[in-house]
DNA sequence: GACTAACCGGACTAAGAGTCCGATTGGTTG
DNA sequence: CAACCAATCGGACTCTTAGTCCGGTTAGTC
């Protein structure tokens, strides 16, 4: 568990210059705007660096999004209800939506990214899959005349980075979150 | 509205060709060994003669999915109920999903492949938007007190090829089609 | 049969992902 | 403190693919 042998101060300091390069570009252009050359560069370190840290273009973006939504995951894995265990399905169904709305319409650019680099091995991402588990039990456990494997993804796939980005506007910053919220709840069994 | 010059006979034998190709390479390997130097290859013309017919890979990919869509599309717009105008809309919601989803059940290859093609322009390809406003007349209608646009963006959303491929097997081919359907009643008022 | 506009093909360019290896350096040990 | 070495660095290199360009060819017309 404890890490094998402590990292070198240089190798530290480059994985956090290459994450804010990465955020930087990401800011300023679109998210096809981020090449690898380009981050190496701002970040002022060698294009093999970035690959000895990240392994790939997508696991780069991983990495950024898993920083991101840590918070979220101990909340669910160690919080006190609604987000952690316990308490009335619904309630715990909204705050999740809530948490992860919330990270996405910050970082919709950041997702449209990291969909196109995952292209399809985005079911295999661990942060996907613990998000699914989450959202599979509580639909089984609110819905279980549906297809509660099938509802979890169905959610998620709505998790698009260009439908957040279009739906999410200065003056009504919140219509993603809100209306995903109303779809997942009315998908619960009516008491 | 007449085409303004009729094609001439080696340009539709060379489309045909092309399309032809695409399919094959579709067929046996995944969508990412659909290169654009291959499908040329195969298909006996020049790289040239692909993109002067569909201007991009995105294109070409469009082209072969509007092919396979277009007999859907008639239906809603010129055919009986209940995919045409008029009847219950939830028999219209119904028929609509059977309708699509066998489609993305037949080519989830070529969904993938063209998802990740036009990557985040999927909102301004054609089928999508007639999909789209199909979708959103029915929502607004059966499930008033929802965010139809929405809705009908989020139903669309699930139609992602890898999953699709990760739901659909010889024993239970039409699961995907059923669990949408489910999901989609589910979404329309209770009376 | 000649004319021309549309069409053909494949060499060429550009860009980006990922690899490789000689040079460098942080940390450790005696 | 000095020497050692394994982890790390960096950027040149390869490979693949999308998309462009233009000289040559041909289908359809008059």
């Amino acid at each position: 568990m404890a890490q094998q042998r402590t990292e070198r101060v240089d190798a530290v300091r480059n994985r956090r210059a290459i994450l804010h390069a990465t955020e930087q570009l990401l800011a300023e252009g679109g998210g096809e705007h981020v090449s690898l050359d380009r981050v190496a560069a701002l970040a002022g370190v060698g294009k093999g660096t970035v690959f000895r840290r990240f392994g790939s273009r997508a696991g780069l973006l991983q990495a950024l999004l898993e920083e991101r939504s840590r918070g979220l995951r101990d909340a669910i894995t160690n919080g006190p209800p609604p987000l952690g265990h316990g308490g009335p399905v619904r309630e715990r169904l909204l705050a999740f939506l809530d948490g992860l709305g919330a990270i996405a319409e910050g970082n919709a650019v950041l997702l449209s990214a990291h969909e196109q680099a995952c292209a399809e091995d985005k079911y295999g991402d661990p942060s996907y899959q613990f998000w699914h588990r989450h959202l599979r039990t509580l639909f089984a456990e609110g819905s279980p005349d549906l297809d509660a494997d099938f509802l979890a993804h169905a959610v998620l796939a709505v998790f698009d980075g260009e439908l957040i980005r279009r739906m999410t506007s200065p003056d009504d910053p919140r219509r993603f979150t809100r209306s995903i919220q109303q779809m997942a709840t009315a998908l619960l069994d009516r008491d």
